[in-house]
DNA sequence: CCAATTATATACCGATCGGTATATTTTATA
DNA sequence: TATAAAATATACCGATCGGTATATAATTGG
C-alpha cells in the first residue's frame, strides 16, 4: 500500500465516527484536520472534495457495521438464531453503537434527503443490502423447513428493518435503550409466532 | 394582535416548511428572508436568535401535524377506528406530508442529537405527546371493552410509533410509499389480532 | 545516495454563515 | 395630524465554511 493510500485509509478511519456523530454536513474540514492531525493539503491530496470523503466514510461506517453483524450471524447454527443475532444486534451492542453515533444508515438517510443528495444512492443501496441480508436469512429458514413458506420474505424483511430503525430513533432521542429491548422482544415474538413452523 | 405579533406568526408559517424540508441547520437566514420577503431587521426584531425561530417553527410543524391527526380521530366512533386513523395518517396523506418534508419529529430528532442540542427537549416532549395520544386511544378501547386489558398500553404505543417512524424513514429515502402501506397493514393486523377482544 | 516524484504543509481565496448597530419607515396615540 | 414609539430596512461585522495555488518535505526508484 502506497503512502497516500495509507493516509487515505487513515483519514477515513478517523473521520467516519466524527461524521456519524456530528453529522456529515456539520462535520467540517477543520474537525477532520483536528481528528487526524493532518492539514488540508494531505486531505485534499487524497480526496477530490469533501463529498468524496463523505461517501468513503459512510461506506466505511456501513462496512464496519456489516462486518460486526456478519460475525454475530456466523456464530449461529439455525436461521432463527441468525435472524435473532442480526435483528438483536443493536439491543445487544447499544452502548458501543450509541457512543459511535447510532445507526449510520438512519443518520445518513435524513441528511441525504434533506440536502446531501449526492449520498442518497449510497444510503439506498446500503439499506437495501441490509434488508436483503435479513430477507436471505428468512429464505434460508424457509428452505430448510425452519420457517413457513407463505411469508413474503422481502416485505417481511423490510418490516423487521423498520421496527428496528424506528426503535433506534426513539432510543437515541430519548437516550433510553428500553426501546431497543422492546424491538428485540417484538421481533423475537414475530419470528416465533409468524415465521417459525 | 399587534403588528409585530402578526409578523412573528408570518415568519413562523413561512419558515417552518423550509426547516422541515431543508433541515433546521441547513436552512439559513437568507433562505428565510427570501421565503418571507422580509429582512434580517424584521426577523431579528421578532426573534432573539435563529434558535428561537427554530424552536417556534418546530412547534408549529408539530402543532399542524397534531391538528390534522386530531381531526381524523374526531371523525371516528370507536377506539379501534381512532387508532387506525391516527396510525394510518401518514399512509393516507403521504403525498402531502412528503412534499412538506416528511415527519417533523423524525427530521428534528436526528438533527437534535447530532448537534442542535437546544431542540432536544422540544423533540422529546412532542414525541412523548404523540405516543401518549396513541396510548390513550388504546386505554380508551380497554376501558370500553373494545381492547384486551392485558396489553401494556404505554409500551404498545411506543411500539406502534416506532413501526410508523421506521417505515417513514424507508419510504422517504427510497421515495416509495409502499413501506407506509406495509406499516398500516401491519398495525391494522396488530390491532385486530393482539388488541381487539 | 541522489534525483524525480509524490505527498503534505502553508497561506490564502471568495462565499456564506449568524448576528448587530444604526438609519429609516411604519404604526399607534394624543 | 403631529409625534413618540415600535417595527423594519440597510449596511456592516467577525468567524467559519469548502477549496486551491504554491511552497516544502518525505518517499521512492535508479
Amino acid at each position: 500500500m502506497s503512502k497516500a493510500a495509507q493516509t487515505r485509509q487513515f483519514i477515513i478511519e478517523k473521520a467516519s465516527p466524527l461524521f456519524n456523530i456530528k453529522g456529515y454536513d456539520n462535520t467540517s474540514l477543520s474537525d477532520i484536520q483536528e481528528a487526524t492531525g493532518l492539514t488540508k493539503g494531505a486531505i485534499y491530496g487524497n480526496f477530490a472534495d469533501k463529498n468524496e470523503l463523505v461517501i468513503a466514510a459512510y461506506e466505511y461506517n456501513c462496512a464496519l457495521l456489516r462486518t460486526t453483524i456478519d460475525e454475530a450471524i456466523a456464530s449461529t447454527d439455525t436461521a432463527k438464531d441468525a435472524l435473532l443475532a442480526c435483528t438483536g444486534f443493536y439491543a445487544k451492542n447499544w452502548p458501543t453503537v450509541f457512543k459511535k453515533g447510532g445507526c449510520p444508515m438512519m443518520n445518513a438517510a435524513v441528511e441525504a434527503d434533506d440536502h446531501l443528495h449526492f449520498m442518497r444512492d449510497a444510503v439506498r443501496s446500503s439499506m437495501k443490502r441490509f434488508i436483503k441480508k435479513i430477507q436471505q436469512l428468512i429464505e434460508k429458514g424457509q428452505a430448510n423447513g425452519e420457517f413457513k413458506k407463505n411469508v413474503h420474505s422481502a416485505e417481511y424483511a423490510a418490516l423487521l428493518f423498520s421496527i428496528l430503525e424506528g426503535n433506534i430513533l426513539l432510543a437515541k432521542i430519548m437516550n433510553d435503550p428500553k426501546y431497543l429491548k422492546t424491538a428485540a422482544t417484538r421481533i423475537s415474538r414475530m419470528i416465533e409466532e409468524e415465521l417459525s413452523t
